[in-house]
DNA sequence: CGAATGATATACT
DNA sequence: GTATATCATTCGA
């Protein structure tokens, strides 16, 4: 599995963009389940807005997220959703990157009866509330280490060219100012396997 | 395109 | 301590 020292480094940004590739194992309930990331999101903390972290607000919810780098923050969103974060960066800094989309590695029946599907397609692993739920990731496991707790993220040797990853600018970021140029967003563009939710914006 | 859904943050008594 | 607005989304029409 990855060192605490592939979290630790500052530029959360490097560390998002190094996830994709990487394996996301699960043992929850009994049961292992894993995926590649194929999609992940970079939320500097006090410096983006959209983070939860922004102003240096520290609160209860937000605590597993100025822990030290690999800590997982996990944290409910509208009510139903539980989103699944990979904190980074030394304590005390709330770093945390988003994981949005995945590919199936292992564990794929469990993943297809915890989402309800017959069989596996697009949507299984695409957005972030689907990731979390497919693996089995619920918030009682916010603060909880990714060295040897039940979530895990591991190297399989797979190498991700960096002609195939496609870095831009999140959505929704137009009052960011200089902030919404920043290529916050990794994305596999090989790979079928992304989120399709990519249009946030609908200026039609 | 619009509703669902519940914990958290913030403000107020 | 109680109340209301907010939300890093998803699914169904």
């Amino acid at each position: 599995m990855l060192p605490q020292s592939f979290y630790l480094r500052d530029d959360v940004v490097a560390v998002s963009r190094d996830l994709l590739g990487k394996v996301l194992c699960t043992d929850i309930d009994g049961r292992r389940t894993s995926m590649v990331i194929t999609e992940t999101e970079a939320y500097a903390g006090v410096t983006d807005k959209a983070s939860h972290a922004y102003g240096d607000r520290r609160t209860r919810r937000t605590e597993p997220m100025y822990g030290p780098g690999g800590t997982a923050y996990v944290y409910l969103c509208y009510g139903i959703h539980h989103l699944f974060n990979v904190v980074t960066n030394a304590s005390g800094i709330p770093h945390a990157i988003l994981v949005r989309a995945g590919e199936p590695y292992s564990g794929l029946p469990t993943m297809l009866e915890r989402r309800g599907k017959p069989r596996a397609d697009r949507s299984l692993l695409a957005g972030p509330g689907s990731v979390a739920r497919a693996l089995g990731i619920t918030t009682s496991l916010t603060g909880s280490s990714l060295l040897g707790g039940p979530i895990r993220i591991e190297d399989h040797g797979l190498r991700v060219e960096a002609a195939c990853i496609s870095a831009g600018p999140r959505v929704g970021v137009d009052y960011a100012g200089e902030d919404a140029g920043r290529p916050y967003r990794f994305r596999l563009e090989s790979d079928a396997w992304v989120s399709s939710a990519l249009s946030t914006d609908s200026s039609s």
